[in-house]
DNA sequence: GTAACTGCAAAATATTTGCATCCTT
DNA sequence: AAGGATGCAAATATTTTGCAGTTAC
């Protein structure tokens, strides 16, 4: 799904600012601090507008922040949206010790973890136990 | 370990400032935010001292920081030194793809995920995979 | 044309730095 | 006594808010 179309799938209306901020997010296929936005934009658009575009992205579920071990603020498209298949399977799965079910937390990503030097990411998994919606 | 012997086992001078916030984690038990810690001062401490004490903590290694999903700023007592044996076994492993080894990253914390209403949390586990420090 | 979006200014909040004074060792 | 820690003031950085002008639909 390219830029505009994402847009009006979600009834926002299609502007400057925010096709720019989406195709930076759909070029880089990862996550992006507000700083790594404004820098690519260079100048183009106000700070101000920056903070608005990813709060209205961020309440639409167009992206979502992703917390890192270092507490820089990122964000990152959603999987649904991410056409591409660049997405890894990177939401929280979630096991209610009651009824024993796993659920996918489609809403809730996995943060980003900071690596000591030497280590090599590829996937990261996290599950949380806990009791579910249904069972509490 | 009471909160004196922990400064001077990592060679920082005893102060108000350092106890009183030490007591505040140790008797949380948790996670606190600087505004939490700032808030159970009551005005006791500057709002820098908090900043420079945590900073402090957090090079010496007695705290880390633990990202959460609604990108708030936490810090908690690292388990080595939390005595009372409160803390759960909540730091990051690694599974390494080439020597199958699964290494304790006792630095990275498991970040914090805000989950959505009605889920009941009871423990979370983090796991890594890709290349360790010794195979890359 | 109307509602929504943007840019500018400025307020509010959060964090860092410099320096003189005070406290721990 | 000496070095480090604190508190205050102020500089910087980050985020939010208000409002008038502009743009998308």
């Amino acid at each position: 799904m390219n830029a505009q179309d994402l847009l009006k799938k979600y009834q926002l209306s299609v502007t400057d600012s925010r096709l720019s901020v989406l195709h930076i997010f759909m070029q880089s296929g990862g996550a992006l601090s507000h700083s790594d936005i404004e820098g690519r934009l260079k100048g183009l658009h106000d700070r101000v507008t920056v903070y608005r575009t990813l709060q209205t992205f961020a309440d639409k579920g167009i992206i979502h922040q992703i917390p890192t071990t270092d507490n820089a603020v990122l964000y990152a498209l959603c999987k649904e949206n991410c056409a591409g298949g660049h997405h890894h399977d990177n939401h929280v799965h979630f096991l209610c010790t009651e009824c024993e079910i796993t659920t996918c937390l489609d809403d809730v990503m996995v943060p980003t973890v900071k690596l000591p030097r030497g280590f090599r990411q590829n996937d990261v998994k996290m599950v949380v136990t806990g009791v579910c919606k249904l069972c509490k």
